[in-house]
DNA sequence: CCAAAAGTGTTCGCCGTACACCCATGA
DNA sequence: TCATGGGTGTACGGCGAACACTTTTGG
């Protein structure tokens, strides 16, 4: 630090000094897509106020860390996974959101494909994927915070290549739209679909075929990101109509 | 307080308490719309750090208010106007992105009408608006504040009609297509402009013109927010194509 | 051979886009 | 009367929406 630096962060330090800090916190919104349904990952919260009741998994904002790390780190505590999808979507910061104390928590979403999750992975014993459509009450503001990262996902899934972020790598037709109606709450037609995600030119066919749910089976593609950077660099832009 | 609610309270605060509170800011992001231009309020610091450079509004949270508060509070501070349109738009949280000490910062944006404020208010003095197109260096990330802020704008302003808000409550037809003209720093075709404004039934024409621009005069137009909210719950969506 | 899912084309109407001329009026 | 900004209509192409039958194959 050099002298300057120095001497602003004494005179600062003394200026800033007359104003309250505040606890602060992040709190993780977790999808995921299986059995053809749309999931949040919540916990049954291991502190009190509120143990035992179900939560978003949340944590403290470190002193050292910045509140995009903080989100990672206990992304990452849960999950056993990285560099996931993730986007901040909100803080948080009526007064008594959290009867323990005063806490301002920004909430992130991420999008998981359920398939990584190394299954042994220590916390996420105390965890448990549920289906959107019948949540539990959560804790505090937790179930505002679900409705905004479920109104945010709906309003970029069909905006954003993002709803492969919960599919694994090599997904079918069938599959992917099953997502859609998942995430939007409503049937499609299976020939416009297809043919509006298909005219975009992103996803590759490959030889294989999967045969899970049918005799015939279904042909699995490829999400092509360089593709997609591609012509977004062109000004193109992803669209799949609602 | 309950007694439970006090049990609570000193269960948690022990458990709270091993972690590092952090000071909490709010920074307004404030556009208004006059000469045919977008234009950003930006004031002089008036506390090191970096005291007289460039800075947005903002301010500390205080323990007796809310996020949401403390944005008014400090945006009634400045223009002395309350109830204006405002939306947080995302928390900063790098850990050095303010050298005086470590402070998280949410951003709002807010939309006023220029021709609303009383000149006279007192902190304005220090205020300055800026065309958006040619914005000085800000201090710490506030540039990226701003960058986000119109980002969301663009985003928000064709498919909500929030460009009203900058707007004086009678304006022209021509005076609201400068508006979106300066938003997307693009020119539009007059005939489609008036054509997808009109088609929406949401503009009340008067039998007022303004002749300040034309010996001809332009017909005063009123946004019917009675007619909004009733299309709204019928499933309509406001939309101007860009 | 049959049940169950995968795959495939066409038609229609609307909306977004491009485009050029007349109108009203104060100076 | 003329310069200036305000106001108006039409034609075309593309996209979103609706809609039904054939194909494949394991059991």
């Amino acid at each position: 630090m050099s002298p300057e630096e120095i001497l602003i962060k004494q005179t600062t330090s003394e200026v800033y000094s007359i104003y309250n800090p505040h606890l602060t916190a992040v709190d993780c919104i977790i999808f995921g897509f299986i059995e053809s349904e749309l999931k949040l990952l919540i916990i049954k919260r291991v502190m009190d106020p509120c143990k035992g009741l179900w939560s978003l998994m949340g944590g403290f904002v470190k002193p050292e860390e910045s509140l995009d790390e903080a989100a990672n780190r206990i992304l990452y505590d849960l999950t056993g996974l990285k560099d996931l999808f993730m986007n901040q979507l909100h803080t948080y910061g009526e007064v008594n959101r959290d009867p323990g104390a005063r806490v301002i928590s920004t909430s992130y979403y991420s999008l998981i494909k359920i398939q990584d999750i190394d299954s042994d992975h220590e916390m996420i014993s105390n965890a448990c994927w549920w289906p959107i459509s019948e949540l539990p009450d959560l804790i505090f503001d937790h179930n505002a915070m679900v409705a905004k990262a479920l109104e945010t996902l709906r309003d970029e899934a069909h905006r954003k290549p993002i709803g492969f972020e919960l599919l694994p790598p090599k997904f079918t037709l069938p599959q992917l739209q099953a997502l859609y109606e998942a995430i939007y709450q409503q049937k499609f037609d299976k020939r416009n679909f297809r043919k509006s995600i298909l005219k975009m030119n992103l996803l590759d066919q490959l030889d294989e075929k999967d045969k899970v749910n049918s005799k015939k089976g279904a042909y699995l593609y490829r999400f092509n990101e360089e593709k997609y950077n591609e012509l977004i660099r062109q000004g193109f832009f992803f669209n799949i109509p609602i």
